[in-house]
DNA sequence: GCCGTTTTCGGCCCGACTGTTTTCAGTCG
């Protein structure tokens, strides 16, 4: 039977929400609902898992789980959860999708008023709310009233589209209003929190927070930053909605107390689930406040994380790591790895210029003289110059060998009379960025690719072949020639607009591992590509990365850090990252298939 | 129903907010 991540995580919320209704043991709930998070999470299909037999192996799915499961791939159903399921109408779960109606309040309401069609329940309880029907119901009131009117219209909005903003987005909002605090004298520390800290690839609300001794002073001057609606402002904090329609929330807090309030509000939310549990083992009790001794009811406070986290027996656990996905084990075991840094990075690899090869895509905007002192500005050692092929609609074989033959001479020039004029010392290699055909040929023949040092070869159409076809392809393109080197931007998702291909990782890794091709993590905040979670998943296959701007102006170059948050976020040291060697290093690296 | 610094049994995160309630239930992040 056919069925998505999402659909399995749905139901099993579904179950979660019954059993809630139900008066089930609400621990058995909790599992439900974990199960659910982490299938929706999963980087690879679940039919893949039950394929191999492992659906034990993914975290929250024990035996019973795992039974249940492989009766639904095998039979196409679950007694058990058809059992749970026959028990109430159908008609509750839409309802859950309604901010402030939880499954006790959805059952009640369904029940009360007789709503019975699934498909057309919220509209049938909006009209029951406005011919003031659920007021009378038992623990439901006038306000409750209005507040599920007002929160339907808020469901329907967020229907519409989930508007989340890219990094330097969310990076440029919050620097604006983080120097506009720091006027504030009082003011001794503002950091970041959420996943905007944690560097999460989109980000939804910004939220702010400040250490002072001060807290009047500081949100009174906050609130005066120019903005559309105060929509809360109380004695710890507030937040606006922005002219941009972007929230804002500040959490003021004396620097005495800020360590564990940073701690509580970076998350993520499981992270600090995970944290807690570990914390409760030990008779400490964790809150956005201090850490509380059980036993006594004492409350220690903390300045700072790292003092935070050294009180529960931990070292400091990066935010890009916080994502409960093994890290308290790590921090406990004391393998947390020494994660990859900016300054680590020697070079930039994937830079096109704005040399006319009449290529398949588009060109850079500018020279590669421009890149070259730009590449000198963030003192790199080397660049690469991975313009796109030429197009092979537009010309012959035989033009197409020209063209590289020209472009390769005109570069060599270009560079021995820069180098000559500036005495500056960054490096380039001539590279390629080749299209992988639909078929999974290169779109540059053997004869063309004498021209080049080594291709970064990319998926550019044909997004959604079936994941078979695209996995075969993507093979058959590392395997083509021994100069391709790096897989660009692998997924070619482009965030909120395009999902990326739907390959079977594991197999592609495989292949990669198999030829010492590294995989590209493309730091265009557009892409941020190969995600993080699957960089995860390929470091324990055992690959390499190679962090890329995909510059197409010389400015573009400065966005190498989204990619190294990437590259954190996956758990990568500065041994995963291919293009933190030194030039001499990294290009016998590139050089292995010339 | 899951899972393990030691635990294969006995635990399982914490606090705020809201609205309905006279001490709490439900929902949320």
């Amino acid at each position: 039977m056919k069925m998505t991540n999402l659909e399995l995580a749905e139901l099993l919320r579904r179950i979660a929400a019954a059993y809630e209704i139900l008066g089930e043991n609400r621990f058995r709930i909790i599992a439900y609902t974990r199960a659910a998070d982490s299938i929706e999470h999963l980087t690879s299909e679940l039919k893949d898992y039950w394929d191999n037999k492992r659906l034990r192996e993914i975290p929250g799915v024990g035996d019973m789980l795992a039974g249940h499961i492989d009766e639904m791939f095998r039979t196409g159903h679950s007694k058990h959860f058809d059992s749970v399921m026959a028990k109430l109408p159908t008609s509750i779960y839409p309802l859950l999708l309604v901010p402030g109606i939880g499954p006790k309040k959805a059952y009640k309401l369904v029940t009360v008023l007789k709503l019975k069609n699934e498909k057309t329940v919220i509209s049938d309880l909006e009209h029951a709310a406005k011919k003031h029907k659920i007021a009378p119901i038992e623990g439901f009131g006038e306000k409750s009233e209005e507040l599920i009117l007002s929160n339907i219209a808020i469901y329907r909005k967020g229907q519409i589209k989930e508007n989340r903003m890219t990094l330097p987005v969310a990076d440029g909002i919050a620097a604006d209003i983080i120097a506009f605090i720091r006027r504030v004298p009082s003011v001794k520390r503002v950091d970041v929190l959420g996943s905007l800290r944690r560097q999460v690839a989109t980000i939804g609300d910004i939220d702010i927070a400040v250490a002072t001794a001060n807290p009047k002073e500081v949100i009174a001057h906050f609130v005066a930053y120019p903005h559309q609606e105060i929509i809360e402002e109380g004695p710890t904090g507030a937040s606006l909605r922005l002219h941009n329609g972007r929230q804002v929330d500040l959490r003021v807090q004396k620097s005495g107390r800020y360590g564990a309030m940073l701690q509580y509000f970076t998350g993520s939310k499981n992270h600090n689930i995970a944290l807690r549990s570990f914390a409760l083992s030990k008779g400490l009790s964790l809150s956005e406040y201090g850490i509380k001794h059980v036993r006594t009811g004492k409350i220690d406070t903390y300045a700072t994380e790292e003092a935070f986290y050294n009180a529960l027996g931990l070292p400091y656990i990066p935010p890009e790591l916080r994502e409960d996905k093994g890290e308290i084990q790590a921090a406990i075991r004391g393998s947390l790895p020494k994660l990859v840094d900016i300054k680590d990075v020697m070079g930039d690899v994937h830079l096109h210029t704005d040399y006319n090869l009449e290529p398949s895509h588009d060109l850079g905007m500018d020279s590669f003289t421009a890149l070259l002192d730009r590449a000198a500005e963030l003192h790199y050692e080397y660049i690469g110059l991975s313009d796109h092929n030429p197009s092979i609609t537009n010309h012959s074989e035989k033009q197409i060998v020209a063209i590289m033959k020209r472009r390769k001479e005109y570069y060599e020039q270009q560079y021995s009379s820069w180098e000559k004029k500036t005495h500056k010392r960054v490096k380039y290699v001539l590279m390629c960025e080749v299209d992988i055909l639909p078929d999974g040929k290169l779109a540059l023949s053997d004869a063309a690719l004498e021209y080049v040092d080594a291709v970064i070869a990319s998926v550019h159409s044909s997004f959604t072949q079936e994941r078979r076809i695209v996995t075969k392809r993507i093979v058959r393109a590392i395997e083509s020639n021994p100069k391709v080197r790096i897989l660009g931007h692998p997924t070619g998702r482009l965030l909120s607009k395009r999902e990326g291909i739907d390959a079977d990782w594991g197999e592609v890794f495989r292949a990669c591992k198999t030829h010492d091709i590294a995989l590209e993590i493309n730091s265009y905040p557009d892409r941020l590509d190969l995600p993080d979670t699957l960089v995860f998943d390929a470091i324990k296959s055992g690959l390499r990365f190679c962090i890329n701007t995909d510059s197409h102006a010389a400015d573009h170059m400065n966005l190498m850090q989204y990619g190294v948050s990437v590259a954190r976020r996956g758990w990568a040291t500065k041994d995963d990252i291919v293009n933190t060697l030194s030039y001499n290093k990294f290009k016998s690296w590139l050089l292995k298939g010339a």
